[in-house]
RNA sequence: GCGGGUGUAGUUCAAUGGUAGAAUUCCAGCCUUCCAAGCUGACUACGUGGGUCCGAUUCCCAUCACCCGCUCCA
């Protein structure tokens, strides 16, 4: 039932042009995605309403859009050079892999199995004949790495002095960028950084469609504070991100919080938020108190000082982090799930609709015709007029039954019909495709009425 | 990366060791005055690469992709 309902959205995107499989053509690049041209309107929506929230309608803040290369340093000094990779080994009796490190420091607690390297570890796990936790048996192939940083390199010579990394994350981009904006914008305490962009991890199981992607984009917003001040605004940024999703359409239901009780070392605090996907809860968002983590290894391993002297009182302190972060492509997954409704008609068939938030809407407006003979000119006249203030289709083939259902699963809110009416009073017929309410405006109150329910 | 499953038009499904048939969608035309009416026509598929065979979409092997489970997840 479960797999059944992900297969239909996975359907529905691949044949209305929401999303289709990474290089189809070839047989497709495992877990790469491309947003088809309804896909990528719904995920720009997305990015234009995640804006308004976090950057225009939040005080002091600002966006930011930084390099997806960034100086390797930065990756040492964030942790994920070294932090950032996985040794694992597999138990050859019972095919289930493991992390060594995990192995040995549950052998032995008192062993910091970090600080050992893949040969150490390797040596350790063979003499103390460490048994695999599934099977009790004692036979495990090396130690391989698994690096979840992409690498490549710059320049024409592949060598270790050119390695660059594709950015595991984008928070980076911002933290380097912490004094930029600061000095330029006269930005005082508290204030916000946000960068939508794209990040990418060499995931060892992605998966769930675009749930999970090597290649995925994120909308992050990191704060900027009074250390102290940390944890009302951590609270403060969980409440503010859940109401944004139900902003979008994702009802209350089937949003929760998910408190992490183990934390990463740079976190004081970390909460998801998640949200029932057909395959069970999977976290959207997540809401971070970095302390003074990355400015102060920023500091130290740049040699520049990142202090911020607080105006108020003359004092010099590195500011605490709060991150709140959304991913972007699981917030349209999220949305897609949403949106769906397979609806039973009276004949007992059913039907697919794509109900989104017309803000969300890929498509805010069809301008149908009422019969292609007698209405098609006026159509299109209005139609061209349309276009100028928002996205819409028009639509003449077919009857006027199917040109609105073909509206329907593309999700679009508002159809208008053009018919006698038109021709002879300059007024036009509007569907709500949510209500199913049929309005009559005068043609020139089409433009202002849409506008207004488009609004996010 | 391991185990299991799947792979035929855009979609959903057939048949077959002698290169495939339908429904639906889409397109063109006719018709049509408000929620997938009807008629005519056109287009479109055996994931890829090997092997066995006179001949493979069908059998075998590999590979790729997807799904489920494991492992993993800043």
């Amino acid at each position: 039932m479960e797999k059944l309902d992900m297969e239909k959205i996975v359907n529905v995107c691949k044949q209305y042009g929401f999303i289709f499989q990474g290089s189809e053509i070839y047989d497709g690049l495992a877990n790469t995605w491309d947003y088809g041209p309804l896909g990528v309107k719904i995920k720009n929506n997305i990015k234009d309403a995640w804006r308004k929230r976090f950057i225009q309608e939040n005080d002091n803040s600002y966006e930011l859009d930084a390099s997806i290369l960034m100086h390797p340093k930065v990756w040492e000094a964030s942790g994920h050079v070294g932090g950032f990779s996985d040794p694992l080994i597999d138990c050859r009796e019972c095919k289930t892999r493991h992390r060594a490190d995990h192995l040995i420091e549950e052998f032995d607690k008192s062993i910091v199995a970090d600080a050992l390297t893949n040969e150490e570890m390797m040596n350790f796990i063979r003499e103390k004949n460490i048994k695999c936790p599934k099977c009790g048996k004692s036979n495990f192939t090396d130690i391989r790495q698994f690096n979840l940083m992409f690498e490549t390199h710059r320049g024409v010579i592949n060598d270790d002095k050119s390695v660059v990394y594709l950015r595991p994350e984008n928070a980076q981009g911002e933290y380097v960028n912490f004094l930029n904006v600061q000095r330029t914008m006269r930005a005082k305490l508290p204030f916000g950084i946000g960068q939508i962009g794209k990040a990418f991890r060499n995931e060892i199981t992605p998966g769930n469609f675009i749930f999970r992607t090597i290649e995925f984009e994120q909308m992050e917003h990191q704060l900027f504070c009074k250390p102290g001040t940390d944890l009302k605004i951590y609270e403060h940024y969980k409440e503010y991100a859940k109401k944004f999703f139900m902003d979008l359409g994702l009802p209350e239901e089937k949003l929760r919080f998910h408190d992490h009780e183990k934390l990463v070392f740079y976190a004081k605090a970390a909460c998801d938020i998640e949200y029932e996907f057909p395959f069970g809860y999977g976290e959207i968002n997540g809401t971070h108190d970095r302390s003074d983590y990355d400015l102060s290894q920023h500091q130290k391993f740049s040699g520049r000082s990142l202090e911020y002297l607080d105006p108020d009182d003359n004092s010099k302190y590195i500011p605490y982090v709060v991150e709140s972060t959304v991913g972007c492509d699981r917030t349209v997954l999220a949305i897609l799930c949403q949106a769906y409704n397979l609806e039973t008609l009276k004949d007992g068939s059913t039907r697919e609709v794509m109900k989104f938030k017309p803000f969300i809407a890929p498509y805010k407006c069809a301008v149908l015709p009422l019969v292609k003979k007698f209405h098609t000119q006026k159509a299109m006249e209005i139609y061209r007029n349309l276009t100028k203030c928002f996205t819409c289709v028009y639509d003449e083939s077919g009857n006027i039954g199917k040109r609105y259902r073909r509206a329907d699963v593309m999700g679009i809110p508002f159809c208008i019909t053009v018919d006698d009416e038109t021709l002879n009073n300059n007024t036009v017929t509007i569907r709500n495709r949510d209500t199913m309410e049929q309005i009559t405006l005068k043609l020139d109150e089409v433009e202002k009425y849409i506008m207004e329910q488009i609004k996010f």
